[in-house]
DNA sequence: CCACTTAATT
DNA sequence: AATTAAGTGG
């Protein structure tokens, strides 16, 4: 039987919201390591993949393999049921044909008790190759997911260019054309092979200082229209803190998509291109993990991957042939 | 001729937007003691009942019976050209065939006048018996919409089991089954049944602090247009006129759901089967009340009661008949 | 963190 | 009209 405690059902509303869309049935393979799922979205053409680790439960307890076929939609609608901070545990029997969930609110004055049919799916478990890259990119997930929406408005395909400079999605349409070049923040342009799995967007560590990590600002974003005149004896503005950080929302996420640099591991430079429509897809992840890593090598699929407290999630995507 | 001032217009658009969706035309039934309506819902399934009570508006004229016969999709309508904290004022001639509204400002520096055509309507007036229940359960009313919109995505119907431990709504469907358990708060888990209509939200009148009504702030109308730029030392806004104010939610209010607690009290325990899409729509009346109760007797239909300041919305619904 | 509000979309 | 998404306020 199964038995897994998760500390916020906000975790597993974003996941269902980052994969639904693309995956309406799969199988939850529940094991003594964890949960997995592993599916082909529906029109084929990208395989999802997703891992809670045991240990990142509240509680796990899986006596048996098993695999719990879910309607993704139906979960979805299940977990709205939930509070984003109940509790929630999962049961299953060993011969479950439904899944229980038990929605506990934090104060134990609520507890909603929902059952979901399972059904029966064959498991086409596709293995994946651990497979080095040449070119490993770690941004921001929502500037990733800005870029993608952005460039959606442009084209349908994006090409992704990896050179020791940075990296530089562009696309074309019928409106006009568009691209977006990112730095790399720091130190590494190239990786040794072995090495190339790391993300590490380590800072350097050189920087004893506090002052640490002023404002990176990855600039692409950052629009100058804001100050433009009579600031002169406006006190307003954060303008007046300079370094002193003042120790206000340096952390603070700014925007939500500074603070983690772009870094590129480079064995190779690469050059790729992919339909905006699914990495768009793959972009909604955003809220699950502040990084993003995209794995690419030439003529091999991409794998765009989500690394969060609970596990990971991988998304997987063939490039187009025609690279221009 | 009838002159009614209701000091809120927010009260009336609540009302509005609680029954538009189940009742599009009704008679405003006017006396010396208030103003009443009266109908069933348009498939004849539900019955709405409001009162709103003479003492309780700010002035009430009614020299003389009468039904006035609005059609409630036109009356929402132009309570949308009255802004929330608006002094509305209704009047009717005694051979009226229109219903005047009036919509005066705070300040008394606006002034809206509106004429709602009046219509016919057959009044099919029902004696409502004050029946006693077996069970009555009060509760937040958002939770209650929360539960009714959360079981309604996986069936039609809910039960509703109350026993002294606490109350439970489950549903099924083709999805799957969910259930909410809500735990009693304290004390009463047994009532004399002559107290069981006692709803109770009564504010303290005692409260003898001249703190009511909180000035709800109009706000629309300041025009902030002119004053963008260097006047930094511009003394906020209007925050200072809030005389003492500031004590003002010692309540706390915690989370708007809570707070309320559940409480039941119980002759005998019940359990009744309803359409969770009529008490969807009777939910929608939470906006009224920080509180519901639910009062239920076995194969008796269910009454659903919001209390307010100025009187009470009462909703009826027959339970089905397959309790399962 | 929760919920209400508004806007956008089907 | 209903659903969904994003923003705002308590």
């Amino acid at each position: 039987m199964l038995e897994a405690r998760v500390k916020q059902a906000a975790v597993l509303k974003k996941l269902l919201d980052a994969i639904k869309e693309l995956v309406t049935d799969g199988n939850l393979d529940c094991t003594d390591e964890g949960i997995a799922l592993q599916a082909m979205d529906n029109s084929h053409v990208a395989l999802v993949s997703l891992k809670l680790v045991a240990e990142q439960f509240e509680s796990y307890r899986c006596d048996r393999n098993m695999p719990l076929g879910v309607n993704l939609t139906s979960l979805t609608k299940i977990l709205k049921c939930a509070k984003d901070q109940d509790v929630v545990t999962l049961k299953a029997p060993d011969d479950a044909d439904s899944l229980g969930l038990v929605f506990e609110s934090p104060k134990e004055d609520r507890v909603g008790e929902y059952e979901m049919k399972l059904m029966d799916i064959d498991q086409e478990h596709l293995g994946i190759p651990d497979t080095q890259y040449d070119a490993t990119i770690t941004m921001s997930s929502s500037e990733f997911q800005r870029i993608c929406r952005d460039l959606a408005a442009l084209g349908e395909s994006v090409k992704i260019e990896a050179s020791k400079e940075g990296v530089r999605f562009s696309s074309e349409g019928e409106v006009g054309n568009g691209s977006v070049l990112l730095k790399q923040s720091a130190g590494t342009d190239r990786g040794g092979a072995s090495s190339s799995k790391k993300s590490n967007v380590k800072r350097d560590p050189d920087q004893e200082d506090e002052e640490e990590e002023e404002d990176e600002k990855p600039e692409i974003d950052e629009e100058e229209g804001e100050d433009e005149m009579d600031e002169d004896e406006r006190p307003k503005k954060r303008k007046a803190n300079g370094k002193a950080k003042t120790a206000k929302k340096s952390k603070k996420e700014e925007s939500s998509s500074d603070d983690v640099g772009v870094s590129i591991i480079l064995e190779k430079q690469v050059s790729l291109t992919f339909s905006l429509k699914y990495l768009t897809n793959f972009a909604k992840s955003a809220p699950l993990a502040r990084e993003v890593s995209l794995h690419m090598s030439n003529d091999v699929p991409l794998l765009v991957q989500f690394d969060f407290e609970q596990g990971t999630l991988q998304f997987f995507l063939a490039p187009k042939i025609s690279d221009e």
